[in-house]
Order: C-alpha cells, then sequence, then structure tokens
DNA sequence: CGTTAGCACTCTAAGGGTTAGAGTGCTAAT
DNA sequence: ATTAGCACTCTAACCCTTAGAGTGCTAACG
C-alpha cells in the first residue's frame, strides 16, 4: 500500500508531531534517518498527502499527520510496543499493596494508567454474564422497613429495602432469609423466577426483590466508569480552549460515554483505538480512546482505556492499556476462579 | 459601617456584575433606583472604593466587586433570600421518585443543585458519629476465602474478604455468624473490642476484621464526596483559561477538596459562604463555595455544597443549598429514625 | 453642604499595515 | 530518481491609530 520510504517518513512525522506538537517540516524529517535531501523529501510528502495521510495547517507550514496517517502509524506500533520489564513489575507490585477488592484493583488501575499515559483513564468494574445469586439476608431496620443484602456469586453486594405490609421480627425474617438462600443458592433471575414453591407472603416480596435486582444487574450492559486522570488530560494543549472541555465533562458526566462505544468493544478483540471522528460523540472528534476488554471471556468482563487527544503518545498507551487489562484478567480470574 | 445610598449602590453593582459580567458604569446604576445623577453615583463609588468594596480593572472602565463587596452582599442576601414554593414542591418531588437508598439521594441533591445554580454541586454520604453495628454475615466463596459482610445501623453495607486457615463449611459459618450478631448487635467498635468472652479461631479473625472496619469508619472525616454538574460549572466564562481548569480538576481528583474546607463546614452553624482566598487551595482562589451540613446533629451528617466561580448567582444557590440540606436532612432523620 | 452638569483625560479593544521567517512547490541540473 | 536553488506564500508578531466608554475634577446650583 505505501513504499516502505513513505511508510519511514509517515512514521517519522508522526512521532515527531507526537512528542513536539508542531507541524513537521521536511528538514526535520530529513535529519533524522534516511539519507535523502530535504527536497526527496518534500516529493514524498506530496504523495503521503494526496493520500490523505497527512496534511497542512497552511501553505508554508510543515506536514500534520491526519486521522488516516494515525492509524498507520498505529498499525505499525501494534505490532511490537511493549511495556519495559521494570514498568511491569512497578505495576504489579502495586496491585500487591492493596486489599482483595474488585473496586480497589479498578481504582487503581485508574490510577496507573493516567499516571503513566498523562491522559484520562476508565475503567468499568467486572460484570457477569449471568448474576447468581449467593446468599441472602434479610435485616430488620425498624417498624416496617427490611433491608435485604443480596451476596452475587463473584462477592458482589446489592441491597434494598423494602416496606412490609406487617411487622416481623428478625428472627422470622432470619428463618425466612436461610429458607430462601438454601433454595435459591446458585441460581440465576430467571431460574429463581421460575421456581413455583409455595410461598409466604414475605417469600413472595423477597422473591420478586431478588429478580428484579438480579434482572437489572444483566440488563445493563456495563458499569458506570472510574474516570481518573481528568487532570492530566486537560493540561494538553489541544484542551485550551474551555469550550471543548465542558463539551467533553458533558459526555463523561452523562455516562453516555461507555454507551458510544463499548459496543464496539465487546464485538472487538484486543486492544482497539478509535481515533478522532471514529467517536460517536461529537465533543469527543478531537480525541483518541484506546480500549480493550478485562476478564474471562463469557463468563465476567470489564472495559478499561484511556482517553486523550488524538496527539496521544499512543507507543506508550497502547502497551499500558494492554497490560493493565492483563493484570485485571488474572486477578478477576483468581477472584472468581 | 455603610450608608444607606451606599449599600444600596454596593448591592446593585454587585447584583449587575454578576448578571452581566460587565464592570458596572455609574451610568447603569443611576439608572436603577436612587433619583440622583451619575456624579452622585461616582463619588459614592469612590467611596466605596476607598472602602475596597469594589474596584476598577483600569481607569476608564466601570467597577467590579471585590471579596469585600461579594461578602457584603451575601450578609444582606441571606436575611430574605428564600426558594419559591414552586421550586420547593418540584425538587421534594423528585426526591419522592427514587429508591430509599442514601446514595441515591445524594447523588439526586448533587444533579438537582448543580442543574440549578448551573455549576458544580458536592455532596457527602451522610456519616455517623459512631458507627454500630446491626447485623453481620459469613458467606464461603470457595475454598479459603469468606466474604465478610456487615450491615451498620444506618443500612450501611461493608464488605471484606477473609482469607482463612482452613476451609470451614457454610453451616458453620452461618452459625458463627449468628452467634456474633446476636452478641455485637448494636454495639460501637470500642464496645465490640471491650467485650472479651471465650472465642473460637474464626470468630476472633471475624472480630478483629469487624472492629477494623468499623473504625476506619468513624475515623474518615468526611466520605468522599458526588460532584456534579462540572460541565456547568466550565461554561462560565471565567473558566476559559484551561490551566485554572486543570489546577481546579487536581484538587477534584486528589480528595484534597473535602480537607481544605469540610473542617470549618462542621465547626459551623447554616449556610456557609467561602469566597476566592478564603478558600484554601490555591487552585480555588478564583472560586467561592457555598456549604453546609445536613443531618442530625451529634448523631449522623453529611456536606451538601455549591461550586462556582466568584461571580455566582448567590441569591439563587444560598437558598437552592440551604433547602436540598433540609430535605436531606428530613430524609436522612426518616432513616434513621 | 450635598448635588449636578460639563469637560478634559485615560485607557482599552479593535482594526490596519508592515515585516521577518519558515517552509513550501517548482524547475533545472546532476 | 535525486537534489540544489529559488521564488512564492502564509503566519505571527509587531506597531500605530482611533473610536468610545467611563472616569475624576471643577465650578455652578439650590
Amino acid at each position: 500500500m505505501l513504499t516502505p520510504r513513505r511508510d519511514k517518513i509517515l512514521n517519522i512525522i508522526v512521532e515527531e508531531y507526537i512528542s513536539k506538537g508542531l507541524p513537521v517540516s521536511s528538514e526535520i524529517v530529513a535529519r533524522r534517518g534516511l539519507g535523502v535531501s530535504t527536497a526527496t523529501v518534500r516529493n514524498e510528502m506530496m504523495g503521503l498527502e494526496e493520500g490523505g495521510y497527512i496534511a497542512q495547517p497552511h501553505t508554508s507550514a510543515g506536514r500534520v499527520p491526519m486521522e488516516k496517517g494515525y492509524r498507520h502509524y498505529i498499525e505499525t506500533l501494534m505490532g511490537y510496543a511493549r511495556l519495559t520489564q521494570a514498568d511491569q513489575l512497578m505495576i504489579r507490585h502495586q496491585f500487591h499493596q492493596v486489599e482483595r477488592v474488585v473496586e480497589e484493583w479498578a481504582r487503581l488501575a485508574a490510577a496507573i494508567l493516567s499516571g503513566m499515559v498523562h491522559n484520562a483513564a476508565l475503567v468499568t468494574l467486572p460484570k457477569t454474564v449471568e448474576a447468581r445469586l449467593k446468599h441472602l439476608e434479610l435485616v430488620s431496620l425498624h417498624e416496617l422497613f427490611v433491608l435485604l443484602v443480596l451476596v452475587l456469586k463473584e462477592a458482589k453486594l446489592r441491597q434494598q429495602v423494602l416496606t412490609l405490609e406487617e411487622g416481623i421480627s428478625q428472627e422470622e425474617l432470619s428463618a425466612s432469609a436461610r429458607q430462601l438462600t438454601s433454595t435459591y443458592t446458585g441460581l440465576s433471575a430467571s431460574q429463581i423466577s421460575a421456581k413455583n414453591k409455595k410461598l409466604t407472603p414475605l417469600e413472595e416480596r423477597v422473591t420478586k426483590a431478588i429478580v428484579e435486582i438480579m434482572e437489572s444487574e444483566e440488563q445493563e450492559e456495563y458499569e458506570e466508569p472510574y474516570v481518573d486522570g481528568l487532570r492530566h488530560m486537560l493540561r494538553q494543549p489541544e484542551f485550551a480552549s474551555s469550550e471543548k472541555i465542558a463539551a467533553l465533562m458533558e459526555v463523561i458526566e452523562q455516562k453516555s460515554l461507555l454507551k458510544s462505544f463499548l459496543p464496539r468493544v465487546i464485538s472487538g478483540e484486543g486492544v482497539q483505538v478509535f481515533i478522532g471522528r471514529e467517536n460517536k460523540e461529537k465533543a469527543m472528534r478531537d480525541c483518541s480512546v484506546i480500549v480493550t476488554r478485562y476478564g474471562i471471556p463469557g463468563e465476567v468482563g470489564g472495559a478499561i482505556g484511556v482517553m486523550g487527544p488524538i496527539r496521544m503518545e499512543y507507543d506508550l498507551a497502547i502497551p499500558t492499556v494492554r497490560f493493565l487489562s492483563k493484570v485485571m484478567s488474572e486477578l478477576v480470574g483468581d477472584l472468581y476462579g
């Protein structure tokens, strides 16, 4: 598709632009590698420009990569970019320092990721394909209020306050809870609602609530993600305009973030990169998102990724996302094993 | 301190500046109320300027309120500013629509508040002065891992995964949990650790974990707050500089937000306003924060507030914060009743 | 004495004009 | 195919000018 020399020139332009943020002149390219003159480089650049890989902000300026150029660069990168052994160790070490709680892991992953790539990180909590009940408990709060506590298969807690018609003692509640736990344990929402044993009014009420909670659990595609490192991302010069920032904030706070690209993450394999206009949200047409799944395929999974300006250090961000996804998969697999 | 006329002129300047965002000229002031000429207004303005209430950006510009001017304006405001009946109803209505869960309330309060005042809202979850155990449960996850679930007095759940020395059946775990619940229910961390009954190794392990969790619960001054509506705040013209935004984001993401003013909220009564330099964080010297407590004094409480540019609609923000604090107090009081 | 009309003064923001320099595309030579 | 050389273009940074807004002061007024 691209001659080796053009490929090389393109990659130099992208690298240079990413690190400096300024249009890249033929001279800068000529100084790096290939023993050719600036004139030759200029000729090749014209070809790349016709191909839509690069463009000039104005006539007398150097070249700037276009989305197609970034795409090409990233394709090359995907092959070899890996984290150094030292970085991997450093990251693993940090995970050993925190508690064995999924929320903590996700938070830490977001913190590490955003810190390393100087951009915002997103991490969703892992979600099981099918929620299964592990244990349930009824705790009398006061008068007619009862707290229903569900423990789902992967140590996930859900709670709901139920209002009863008549007061019931804690002893009776505990008995019912024990009873229901033993009949429902290990079952999914559909299996629970399928069971049509004879139930007391209380048990019926509780069962309905359980099914409701577990179904809503399965419905949502993903949990709301942890977002960390906005402070880093906003320091990038491309976010000088506060209008852009506000628009982005809108997307983030309205939670439309997930809907916009998670479907594509689920379907795809490996680390995926969405550059500029490839993002569905208008506010993100100046951003790139690097995401991947983590977890155990077909059982439990979440998403982890980075958001930043198009001019991002892909050579760092891609392997970092990849590695953190690996670590999270191991941890989650361990917990759910 | 201030003659009635100066007081009036000052308040006009502040109001006008808040609504328009432009320096206020003597003519604008003269056109509103008081039957005096621009020259007289100018004379009075000079007095106000000497007093440090207002200032000119440059020689030939109108006046802009200084922090002292805002302070004076707010002091006047505090007396009478109330929400309309319609707004109050509208807000109450929204709270009736959501589930009886503290987290939901806090989230909703933040959403309503930020939407109404077009700025960022902060709401912490209510925190009890002393954590009391309501119920505990032990659920076997697999092999040596056991999930400890605590239900605290105010329907608050806490969890921790314990690693045991040897496998224990779910039946035994449940028995222990029931046993411990009955002995510990209604007690505080210190009371639990004071009890020195004979304990099995398992019970000892669990007790230690309980005390640990409950103590950490009491230690933290406040929970991490929900922040909502940054998208609104960032649209304000004073946040045109992205440098400011990034600095603010730093404060928010690093959680230093709470430490910076919550001590003062706890000690103070009623709605409090921190204007510009009165905020401890450097990044917030261009911001105002309006906060108050909610909850039941001496028992349980949280904080709710607004953050925005100094040029904020105090006449709207102050009563809104006040009213939402009232609603949250009622709800929380109801739940903990 | 407080108030006001009148006026000179100051400062900003916007527009226009100039210029140095960067980087190009083209041409002609190698 | 490559390259040196050069004319050309466009930007960004200046400076200069000017209209207009709003002031502070002075002197007159009730």
